[in-house]
RNA sequence: GGUACCAUAGCUCAGCUGGUAGAGCAAAGGACUGAAAAUCCUUGUGUCCCUGGUUCGAUUCCGGGUGGUACCA
């Protein structure tokens, strides 16, 4: 795992040649076969040199949520498992990786018609109102969420409703037993480094066409799927409401900012070994068990 | 060469008549259980260009440098 242009993918096909692994993606856009180009999909030359899983896989409009993620990830690896004793995963998606590596608890089903109720009266009554429901129905979770964040919120309010029952009842945070074990490498480099590979990307990005894969996605643009950095800021160009070099500065400056939360979020894995991206990669592949022993 | 104006945070700038400074942006730190490239919280970052002088006290007033911009030659 690492920051987004790290450079993880061009480093995943080394390593998976090395161990003879397939490639298992653990990110949650580029799943999806209309966006390349702005999710820095691996080449068609890297596709075809090593066999890949969760690339390009289904539609923006089929969309994907981690749940669905963590059991599709799950069967693949007991299947993969049969042949191989090493797997290599990679991905900057938190959540996702927690998702196969820890597990997520069990949910209902919510259907999308509660969401939108609850949207309509987050947008007419605000926050407050769902707040009070709330601490009506899961007084635990209420003392320990972020009321601020609306999200939040909603879900928990959701899961209530659809459930029964308290959503802190259901949000045990009960690690599941995994039939593996996963080691955890993130890939880092410096700050400024980073940020400099970043902004030359989005420059890339744009060479390659991202104006016109953006223009494709208008009409799905209130998809989950296109809640995403490229996307979102070209949208409001082509609205009218910022010139395109400021749609193009926003999506670097909005890349940076979702390369330091993904950083964030990685920190607190314990145990995980910070590699330097500039360190040659067999350093890397030389402190990998041969037996996918932890 | 002359004249005028400017020099304060990474950037753009504010700072009334003297009491060592604050906005926006950028940035930094954090949270996170089915929207997660999402969503949310917190926080400032300082030789106030240098140097003399006046003053109890100068980012502020005065002189001289240096650099920049504009105009005139």
């Amino acid at each position: 795992m690492g920051p987004t242009g790290v450079g993880k993918t061009a480093l995943s096909i080394d390593l998976a040649k090395q161990i003879g692994s397939p490639v298992i993606s653990c990110d949650s856009r580029q799943l999806y076969r209309e966006l390349n180009i702005g999710v820095a999909r691996p080449s068609e030359e890297q596709l075809r040199s090593v066999p890949h899983f969760f690339i390009a896989d289904r539609s923006v409009q089929q969309g994907c949520s981690v749940g669905a993620y963590e059991q599709e990830a799950i069967a693949l690896l007991d299947d993969l498992f049969a042949r191989h004793s090493t797997l290599l995963m990679v991905g900057g998606s938190g959540l996702y990786i927690d998702a196969v590596c820890y597990g997520l608890d069990d949910m209902p089903a919510t259907d999308r018609a509660l969401r939108e109720t609850l949207m309509q009266r987050l947008a007419l009554e605000g926050v407050e109102s769902l707040r009070r429901e709330l601490r009506a129905l899961d007084p635990d979770y209420y003392d320990a969420v972020d009321l601020k964040n609306p999200r939040r919120v909603v879900r928990a309010l959701e899961v209530c409703i659809a459930a029964g029952k308290p959503f802190s009842k259901i949000r045990r945070n009960a690690p599941k037993k995994r039939t593996f074990s996963a080691r955890l490498i993130v890939l880092t480099r410096s700050r400024e480094a980073l940020y400099e590979s970043i902004n030359a990307r989005v420059d890339r990005m744009m060479a390659q066409g991202l104006l016109e894969e953006a223009r494709q996605m208008l009409p799905y643009r209130c998809l989950s799927a296109l809640q995403t950095v490229g996307y979102r800021e070209l949208f409001r160009h082509f609205d009218g409401e910022i010139s395109l070099p400021q749609a193009v500065e926003l999506i670097k400056r909005n890349t940076r900012r979702y390369a330091k939360r993904q950083l964030t979020w990685m920190r607190r894995y314990e145990g995980a070994a910070w590699v330097d991206a500039g360190s040659a990669p067999g350093a890397i592949c030389l402190h990998l068990p041969a037996s996918g022993a932890p």
